[in-house]
Formats: structure tokens, sequence, C-alpha cells
DNA sequence: GTGAAAATGATAATGATTTTCATTTGCAAT
DNA sequence: ATTGCAAATGAAAATCATTATCATTTTCAC
């Protein structure tokens, strides 16, 4: 079985690669289209879009917003370390992002369990802020 | 002078008086243009965008980007009552949004911010994960 | 009351994303 | 390997929220 719960093609494995080899950014489906075009191998902008909205959906890619702008960027998500246990701190200003891992972000899962009943996704939130640079 | 730092209007005034009387709620502009209609006064899309744009400016207002679709909210900001650290909890199954408020989310910005320099922005991070019926 | 500057609102424009649909492609069964 | 067909692709149109345009109306200082 290949990479993908659906069929494999040419053009995910290409958008896949794009997001694997640039694992420390983060691309909005632009920037995925002129990568892949600079390679040589063009995909249509609605594939990449179907494509990466399926990648997060299976979890293998991580969707941000970060808010200057309204486009969504995408980051490959490296499953060795494990995703459950950091969360994601983007700076509103460079759009940097942080992992940032501790017992205090799951002591604050229980208290909103405990006292809402709100199963906090602590992976799938993106918390926003400043980062050390931008807040000075 | 009238609350306005630029002309006051019929329209502005009706615009920040459906805000102040839905405090409570996260209204969109939709909302607020349907909330009108209903009490016989009507006003145009565009003035509503220019309306809430400025009064966010002025610090009356405070915009969220909340749910899934890509709409931005709007909400009157009570300057007596701190509002401003409450956080939204956002349903990913029903998107339903809770509002939740507790020291915890402060220590836990605390201690980002001590820990990685990262100033959590508490109001401006949806946090995401399941609603007590939609977690069971 | 008058006039200039600002506000309004209908409409067009924008920008990101989604849908449509004719064509192409992957792959399971032959 | 060949076939058949459902799924994937991509160009273009559609959609959705928001912003800009611009002719008309309104506010407010004089």
């Amino acid at each position: 079985m290949g990479p993908f719960k659906e069929r494999t093609t040419k053009q995910k494995c290409c958008i896949l690669n794009c997001l694997k080899n640039n694992a420390e950014k983060h691309l909005t489906v632009e920037n995925i289209c002129s990568l892949l075009e600079g390679e040589g191998f063009g995909v249509g902008t609605a594939t990449v879009y179907r494509c990466v909205k399926t990648l997060v959906k299976e979890g293998v890619l991580k969707k941000y917003k970060v808010d200057s702008s309204n486009r969504a960027c995408y980051q490959y998500i490296n499953k060795s370390q494990n995703c459950d246990e950091h969360c994601h701190l983007v700076c509103l200003n460079c759009e940097k992002v942080l992992h940032f891992e501790s017992k205090d972000i799951k002591k604050l899962q229980d208290v909103i369990k405990e006292k809402e009943g709100f199963l906090l996704d602590i992976s799938g939130t993106s918390f926003y802020g400043l980062c050390s640079s931008c807040n000075k």
C-alpha cells in the first residue's frame, strides 16, 4: 500500500515530498504550486487544495491560519516527534512556529475537561501570540 | 462630542447598540445586518463592515475568527468587566463555541512567557476540541 | 441655512478556496 | 498485458467573505 489512503498519483507524491522537504517552513498553496513549478512538474491549484485537505484529514499535515493574510499555511508533521505532547506557538507577527511542550498544557486540558466537559485537542490547536523577538 | 471619533450617524448608532445589546454573543456582519433589518432599520453591508472596522480600531469591539467558516465575529467589549481574558472553546464536531475563563489559562500564559518568551494571545486563540456532547 | 467634507449603499472588484465537468489516469479484475 | 471503470486531474466558473468605487445623501462647523 502506498503512502495515501486513496490512489497514489504523481501529483500527490510531489506535493507530499514538497512539504516533507520544507518541514521547517509552512507553505501556502501558492508556495507549493510555485515550488513544484520550479521543479518542472506543475500541479493544478485545485489539485493542491484537494490534496492538502485530505492530508490534513489524515494527520500528515497541519493547517495554520496566521491572521495577517487570509490564506492558510500547511506544514508536514513529523510523526517521530509525537505531536500529542507538544503544541504549536504561532507568531502573529513574523509567522514563525515554535514547538512547546510541558505538563502545564496537559494540566489546562484537565481543568477544561473537568469544568466544561470540553476535551481540548492540544495538537489540533494553534496557539497564537507574539514570539520573543516580536513582543518587545 | 458623540460616542464616535468621526461623525455620528443613525447607522453607526444602530450598529453599536446592536452589539451592546448582544454583548454576550459573537455577531457576524450578516448577523448584525439581519438584526437591524428585523428592527426595521436596515443598514448596508458595506457600512456595517466599515463601522465594525473602525470600532475595533477604537477598542470598542473585539474581532474574533472562531468558526471553521471564514467569517469574522464581533463582540462588544465592556470595559468594566475584563472580558479580554476569556478564551473560546470551539467544537471541531458541532462547531459550537463555549466561553471559558479561569486563572489556569493565565497560568499557562505565564509559563509559556517564562520558558519561551512567547506572549500568548488568549482571546486571539481558538481552542479546538470536542464539546461535552460530542466527546462521548 | 450653506457648503465642504464625510458617510452611505448599491454594485463591482478582489482574493482565497471550492465546485464543475470533460478528460486522463491508476489499478483491480480479467 | 489489456480492459473497464471509478477516482483524480486541471482549467474555468462559482462561491464566500470582505473591500473598493462612486454617485448620492447626510452631518456639522461656519
